[in-house]
DNA sequence: CGTAATGTTGACAAGGGTCAAGCTTAGTGG
DNA sequence: CCACTAAGCTTGACCCTTGTCAACATTACG
């Protein structure tokens, strides 16, 4: 409570109405969700944020393959809703009956375009990897962590990694024997090219995409 | 870039200094750190962002049997060293020699006070998650997770819990045989006792403590 | 060129997943 | 109010992926 940036204990309660009802002109809508029941779905527009009056709500992405990873669960007076982009990348269900207050997004200032979608983008960055080392295996992880470390490098096919092995381990939830070994199986595959033990060239990043699903 | 609460890519350079500059009345300093040197660590003050010149850090957290979680790898353009409190609770290190901008902590807005620490508070819960899933063995998950419940039901002994075994296996990364099997052992060990399948009354939190680290 | 750090590969073991069976609880309809 | 059903949970047996331990190779650096 003392730093200017502390934050209130899990039991305060968010004064989202004070703050954000007089940008929206109007206070939060009130939404009872059954349990089991949608909330949003990825693709769905990211206008609002939700605090919960009762109940409780699950957060999550699913596989392919039907694997679910569920990134978080909220209880009364939390809130969610938080995305990085225009549209929602992530299931939020109902897990048992809720009472939900909406409220329309918060305002333009500085802080908010600038720094707040800084934060968000981390958020949803770390979602995704949960996703990740919760619930792929050791090859799909290195795949899914070749084609992140190309995405950040602006998709170029030659990936520079500027981490150990012991790190690509310890960011996935592996030993080093077996990053090494997935790393050994793609060259040995082809979906990679092994220029230094540092400099990748990937070679098939649409099987390697395949492979994350 | 089409909303209002769009990220840009991952090229693009966040007017950090034009933003904050303003505020501290200076512009940013500027720090070269070497290879595996710290940038901050737990319990460091957490009064400032980070910009990367050049160069790439990693982020983590420890167990105290030496076990390492790297929640996060940023590299050149990339801000880090949001906290969800006045201390951080993260080690920040060079992975190679880096050039780093440090600012001041933004103004004390309206938006930056309220909904940016939400934001945080959900990012580092979803780093500590990652620690969890990314590390511990099973049974360590199903102890945080219970530890978890507790606290944020205001640290009562009887934790009620609103979702399924499926929910905790995916919010864990476990198979609901998994969780069910952690479960029984607890209940057998005495650490916890089972009221019904939904409500878990913590006998021995401590213990429970001590399997996490 | 020599040494230490980093990375690779192999053999083996174990933790947790898969499959299967049975149990418990909650909800439904007679 | 009880019986029936379905969903959720528990337990067991087995097996596979990944961790552990070890040896060796390669790279970086002084």
């Amino acid at each position: 409570m003392a730093s200017h940036f502390a934050f209130g204990s899990p039991a305060t309660r968010i004064d989202l109405d004070g703050m954000l009802s007089q940008q929206a002109g109007r206070g939060a809508q009130v939404t009872h969700y059954n349990a089991n029941t949608e909330i949003y779905a990825p693709g769905d527009r990211a206008n609002a944020l939700y605090q919960i009056d009762f109940g409780a709500v699950r957060i999550y992405r699913l596989l392919s393959d039907g694997r679910r990873q569920i990134s978080a669960f909220h209880v009364a007076g939390e809130v969610f809703g938080f995305e990085a982009s225009e549209k929602h990348g992530f299931f939020a269900e109902a897990i048992a009956a809720c009472g939900i207050r909406s409220y329309r997004m918060p305002p333009e200032e500085r802080v908010a375009r600038e720094l707040l979608p800084i934060a968000l983008q981390a958020l949803v960055r770390a979602q995704e990897h949960m996703l990740v080392i919760g619930r792929q295996s050791a090859s799909e992880r290195v795949a899914a962590f070749l084609l992140e470390m190309m995405e950040r490098q602006g998709g170029l096919d030659h990936v520079d990694l500027p981490m150990s092995r012991t790190d690509i381990g310890d960011y996935l939830g592996l030993t080093i024997e077996t990053v090494s070994r997935a790393f050994s199986r793609f060259r040995e595959s082809g979906h990679i090219h092994l220029v230094n033990t540092r400099t990748v060239e990937i070679r098939k990043p649409d099987a390697l995409r395949a492979m994350c699903e």
